[in-house]
DNA sequence: AAGTTACACAACCGCGGACCT
DNA sequence: CAGGTCCGCGGTTGTGTAACT
C-alpha cells in the first residue's frame, strides 16, 4: 500500500503563483495564521492549492522580512563556512541569515556560489600548475557526479587511516566531518591510492611534520579528515566539494582539491600557500585545506 | 530580428521523521 | 506498539528572461 497523497492532484493548480493568490493566501494567513495544518488552510482560504505548495510560497516568497537575492560577502562567508560543517543543511544554514530562506540559499549556492568558488580554485590552480594545465578539471559532488557507490555514503566505504607521524585525533571533529562528508562522494581513480596530507612549511604553526596518511581502497570514497594537533585537517577548515583532477598522462593519479576559506579569500589563501608548496611537492598537488586557526593553518592533500 | 543557449529563480516531488490516534 | 497523517527538508525540474549567435 503506497502513502496516500497530501492532496487530489487533479484538482489543484500547479506552477506559478498569480498576485490575487498571494494576496488570498496572505490576507488569510494575515488574519488566521497558519493553524498548524497546511492541508486544510488552501481550502479555508479558498485558494485550489497544494498544502505544501502554500507552504512553500509563503516561507519561500510571501512571508515578511525575507530578502532576495544581492548576498553580501559576509553571507557568502558564512554560507561557504556552514556548507563545510555541515553540508547542504540549508535550513540550518538559513537560520543563520536572518531573512533568507533555505531555497534562496540553496538556489544561491548551486548557480553561483559554487561556480565562483570553483572558478577561484581554478584559476589558482593553473597559475601555479602549469605542468598540469591541460588537464582536465572537474568538479564532483555526491548528488551529481559520483557513482552510486559513493553517494550510498561512508558506511559504504572503507576507510583506513594510517599514521606515518604523530598526529592525534579529534573525534567531535570526526563526526562532524564524517557527516559532512558523507553528503558527499570524491572519486578517486580506479585503483588503490594513497593521500597523503602535510603541512607546507610556509604554513605549519609549529606543530610538526609528519603527515597524514589516509587510504582509499574502493573506486569511489568519500573523504573526511579531521585529525587535529596542528597537522591534520579540520572540520572548519573543510569548506566544500571535492574537485577531481583527471591525470591524462598519468592516468591513474586523480586529485581531489578542497576549496578552502571563504570564497574572497580563496584566491589570496590557496595562491599564497600554493606557490610555496608547489615547488616542494613531488607529487601533484591537489589541495590546500585553509586553517581555522587563524591564517597559519593549512594543509596539502595529494595522491600517488 | 529570430533562434538558441545559458542562467537564475520559483516551484514541485518524494522521502524521512515527528506526532497523533 | 502500529499505522496513518502531516511537516519539513533537500534534490530536482520547470519557466521566464537575458545573452549570444
Amino acid at each position: 500500500m503506497g502513502r496516500a497523497p497530501c492532496c487530489d492532484k487533479s484538482s489543484v493548480k500547479k506552477g506559478p503563483w498569480s498576485p490575487e493568490e498571494d494576496s488570498k493566501l496572505k490576507e488569510y494567513i494575515h488574519k488566521n495564521g497558519t493553524g498548524g495544518n497546511w492541508i486544510a488552510l488552501p481550502h479555508k482560504a479558498g485558494l485550489k492549492r497544494c498544502g505544501k505548495s502554500c507552504r512553500l510560497r509563503w516561507l519561500n516568497y510571501l512571508r515578511p522580512n525575507i530578502k532576495h537575492g544581492g548576498f553580501s560577502d559576509d553571507e557568502d562567508r558564512i554560507i561557504c563556512n556552514l556548507f563545510a560543517t555541515i553540508g547542504s543543511r540549508w535550513s540550518i544554514i538559513a537560520a543563520q541569515l536572518p531573512g533568507r530562506t533555505d531555497n534562496d540559499i540553496k538556489n544561491y549556492w548551486n548557480t553561483k556560489l559554487k561556480k565562483k568558488l570553483m572558478h577561484g580554485l581554478q584559476h589558482a590552480y593553473n597559475h601555479h600548475s602549469s605542468k598540469m594545465q591541460q588537464q582536465q578539471l572537474l568538479f564532483l559532488t555526491a548528488s551529481s557526479a559520483a557513482p552510486p557507490e559513493a553517494a550510498a555514503g561512508p558506511s559504504s566505504l572503507q576507510h583506513h587511516y594510517s599514521s606515518s607521524g604523530s598526529y592525534g585525533s579529534n573525534n567531535s571533529s570526526t563526526s562532524v566531518l564524517s557527516a559532512a562528508a558523507g553528503s558527499r562522494g570524491l572519486l578517486v581513480n580506479g585503483e588503490h591510492h594513497h593521500i597523503h596530507t602535510t603541512i607546507p612549511s610556509c604554513l605549519d604553526s609549529g606543530g610538526g611534520g609528519g603527515g597524514l596518511g589516509l587510504y582509499l581502497d574502493e573506486l569511489c570514497a568519500t573523504t573526511s579528515s579531521s585529525v587535529h594537533g596542528g597537522q591534520g585537517l579540520s572540520a572548519e577548515s573543510f569548506v566544500f566539494g571535492g574537485f577531481q583532477q583527471l591525470l591524462e598522462e598519468d592516468h591513474h593519479k586523480a586529485a581531489l582539491l578542497l576549496a578552502a576559506g571563504a570564497a574572497n579569500q580563496l584566491d589570496q589563501q590557496y595562491s599564497a600557500a600554493a606557490s610555496s608548496c608547489y615547488d616542494e611537492a613531488k607529487l601533484p598537488l591537489v589541495s590546500l585545506m585553509g586553517g581555522d586557526s587563524g591564517d597559519k593553518g593549512g594543509s596539502y592533500i595529494y595522491i600517488d
